[in-house]
DNA sequence: GATTAGATACGAAAGTTTTCGTTGAAAACT
DNA sequence: AGTTTTCAACGAAAACTTTCGTATCTAATC
């Protein structure tokens, strides 16, 4: 099940503050752009059911995690995207993203690594 | 603008068959999954208000084209992904679609002629 | 123990996307 | 000319996402 954007948006919270109340969550978003309380609550809330996140409530002030890794997502994301708009071919987001998105040498060197690995396999 | 799964799924057609009348594109998508006429002729309608289709409108059966090339479509998703779930790094996008679809020898090969085109600039 | 502050739950409203029935016009056919 | 087929247009309904006001509960504070 794919995060919708709004769902996202929390994700990255969650993913970089670790465990977090309604409360720290909103004061991460409202930093981006106005929000209410409420409102991430009730995401917060609907993303449970969709077992995006999961929450401890044996406090009154409940404490919500992502339920998959950044990692996990992002392979989530990336293989649906490649489905959906690059007829399969991983090689071809590839190519895309690096010319939407400039990397530094030394990231490209890290792919270059990566490179190395995947075809040490064959 | 980026759009939408069902958007995307019309604009995957009009880029392998190019110009296509509402009753091509239907009997594409209806390959993939039952579909009816008329929700293809309303999205198409209003993907041509969103300017993603331009429609050829002299003949009494319109004729639609993507209003943007696959690559264009392709580099601005690509782009948007990376900002929403990976924190602006392409590189990371990379790693993660390599490693939900595997690319062939062939492809990996590819990626490679491409770093050193893009390591050849500095 | 009454009041206040801070929390969750609930439901409704607004926006967007998707679906599809109905209508009327144009073209093709008989 | 009349009938049937094919098409675009329109509008409404359903599904999903996002927003937020109100109610209710709980715990702390006075």
């Amino acid at each position: 099940m794919r995060p919708t954007d709004g769902e996202l948006a929390i994700l990255r919270v969650l993913w970089s503050r670790g465990g977090s109340t309604v409360r720290e969550v909103l004061e991460e978003l409202s930093a981006q752009r106005p929000t209410v309380y409420t409102t991430v609550l009730k995401m917060l809330q609907i993303m449970t059911e969709k077992r995006l996140v999961q929450r401890d409530e044996t406090r009154r002030t409940h404490v919500y995690y992502a339920a998959k890794t950044r990692e996990q997502t992002q392979r989530l994301l990336a293989g649906d995207l490649v489905d959906r708009a690059f007829e399969g071919s991983a090689a071809a987001l590839v190519m895309q993203a690096l010319d939407a998105k400039p990397a530094s040498t030394e990231e490209l060197a890290e792919i270059r690594s990566l490179l190395d690995r995947l075809e040490g396999k064959h």
